[in-house]
DNA sequence: TGCCACATCCTTAAGCGTCGCCATTATGCC
DNA sequence: GGCATAATGGCGACGCTTAAGGATGTGGCA
């Protein structure tokens, strides 16, 4: 492969003076540039980004860590995050933990090793918090680490409660909340906590029940779900905590012979894909989902450049409507 | 951060000896050994894969170019490869290139730029061919490059075929199936070929409608369906060529007021998650995805090694029956 | 005309952190 | 004494960036 000493040689320069009209750097003669550019062209050559890396000490790469890339939520998140980052000429690193807290911090060194520009950490357990010693940013989202360089989060406390009132407003009567995970400052924690003080406000019975960690690894919420929809038998109203979970709501209500939304009204948390294409579609909880991926990939940047960013944002979320109240 | 030279100062050793009790190489008296661990631990020594990189010529890294990552099917390649990669010690960067093919070029050549062992491509224009003279393996999943290294695949037309005969064999007579985008070497123009030739065999009527490039990159099927589902009052037997596609026609049909699969009976693609959240789960045929993305990781490590791999790599389907059949 | 200041263009050389080859020295064994 | 074995060091790559400085050319001004 062709390097910048062949292309120098090529056009009988040395390697600075390619090297800077590769950079577009100091003066160059437009003859100089149309010789170089010829012999690039000639020797096919593509600049060599792990060399640039190590003479300019710092990658154009973001490692991304997340705990499951099939989860839909996650997939969204990938997907704008590789969008926003590539528009400031970043790429990504991609690491899934599956919900194995020892990868975690493995991952993490890899970022190191690889000397990443920066973090975006979708997942969270003890081990992290080693971690933040580190010179690298490290940007959480939907998750707080002590000593992290920033947070990005929805208004998961206002997502709970405006599932609540909007449950309310529909005419339920008697109120279940499918949590995710709890505890380790998981997302769900708010989402349950706003739904809670909208149903006490207004005097409505309500039920919260979890999930386990590993319904979360399997994504499988079914026999949960039966058991909590099955037991009580007059759940009018429930809020999922994630749309995956609403869709399986949907499948155990249609088993249970209850209709949605006329025997239950059902809303989600998130607003991805699946929301729409389950029958009916669910009402759900938007998450912000793009401006949370730009947001986090700025602050990464950012602060990779030595810049000082917010050590939390909060971005609103919003009610969408749609066949299941 | 620490370096090699700063961990040599530090137990006053060179480099040399330094670099090879980490890479354990060559001779290295156990006292020697300990010194150096106690120095890296003591200066939170991290080695530089980039520098090492560069030195070694190779980096442990794998390009992955996927047309979409919301779609539940790259979504589970992407994590099956993430996780086989892993496995081998290589790590993956993602590109997306959200159908625009333009793009697809350009994350080749940072592919290339970046020095990746291998790519494995999931989307292919034209301009993909031109890039095949490079000396970086290029493994297609689901899709033929000409000159590429190699492509694995699923049996797509056995694939239709299954879909046909299951659907007959549940008394369908009339069927209809809704390709994917054709053409360009897509893998849903096989599907359809199995399908059709089924349906001659047997003497079953049966109409193709094609999805447009547009709706592939929206994700979002309704019109199409609807047109196709309501204008031919009889079709009693639909073959999706994706399970997202088959997760809309069950939308469709429930606006149409047809029921599933009493009036009209569905199979799907790909078997993802979609196919089992939805109400009814549908039946489908089930793409060895797990497989698929490991043989692709192993043959781009392999080639990358300077090991000679198949071109070719067909893997079986099988139908998995839910509720929709 | 001669000298200096300054702009333009290019080169020399010193890194960036690691690896790999070759050299050096010591030790033990036949 | 010759030779294999063991332990470590020296030094030049890998491909690129960049600070410092040399070599021209240009114009102003006495």
């Amino acid at each position: 492969m062709a390097t910048l000493k062949d292309v120098a040689a090529e056009c009988g320069l040395t390697v600075t003076t390619v090297s800077r009209v590769l950079n577009n750097r100091g003066y160059i003669s437009d003859e100089t540039r149309a010789k170089v550019f010829a012999a690039m062209e000639k020797l096919n050559y593509t600049p060599n980004e792990v060399a640039r890396s190590l003479s300019k000490k710092t990658t154009n790469t973001i490692g991304v860590i997340v705990p499951h890339i099939r989860h839909p939520y996650f997939a969204e998140m990938i997907s704008n995050i590789e969008n926003a980052a590539s528009k400031k000429g970043y790429k990504i690193i991609l690491y899934n933990t599956k919900g194995r807290n020892n990868k975690e911090k493995e991952y993490l060194d890899m970022c190191t090793s690889n000397r990443v520009a920066g973090i975006i950490l979708f997942s969270s357990s003890i081990a992290v918090q080693e971690f933040t010693d580190s010179k690298i940013p490290l940007v959480t989202v939907e998750r707080f680490v002590e000593n992290g360089t920033a947070a990005v989060e929805c208004d998961n406390k206002q997502g709970g409660e405006l599932a609540a009132k909007h449950l309310i407003e529909q005419g339920c009567k008697r109120l279940l909340n499918v949590s995710g995970v709890k505890g380790n400052s998981m997302p769900a924690d708010d989402r349950t906590l706003g739904f809670e003080e909208i149903c006490k406000k207004n005097g409505i019975y309500y039920k919260v029940v979890e999930t386990e960690i590993g319904q979360y690894n399997s994504l499988d919420y079914h026999e949960m779900l039966e058991g909590a929809l099955g037991l009580d038998d007059e759940i009018d109203g429930v809020f999922a905590s994630s749309d995956l979970i609403a869709s399986q709501v949907l499948q155990v209500c249609s088993k249970l012979g209850k209709r949605v939304p006329e025997d239950i009204k059902l809303v989600g948390f998130d607003d991805v894909m699946i929301s729409q294409i389950t029958n009916p579609p669910i009402s759900t909880i938007h998450q912000p989902i793009k401006e949370m991926a730009s947001a986090a990939v700025d602050m990464v940047v950012a602060a990779s450049e030595g810049k000082t960013v917010p050590k939390r944002t909060l971005l609103p979320v919003s009610l969408v409507k749609r066949e299941s109240t």
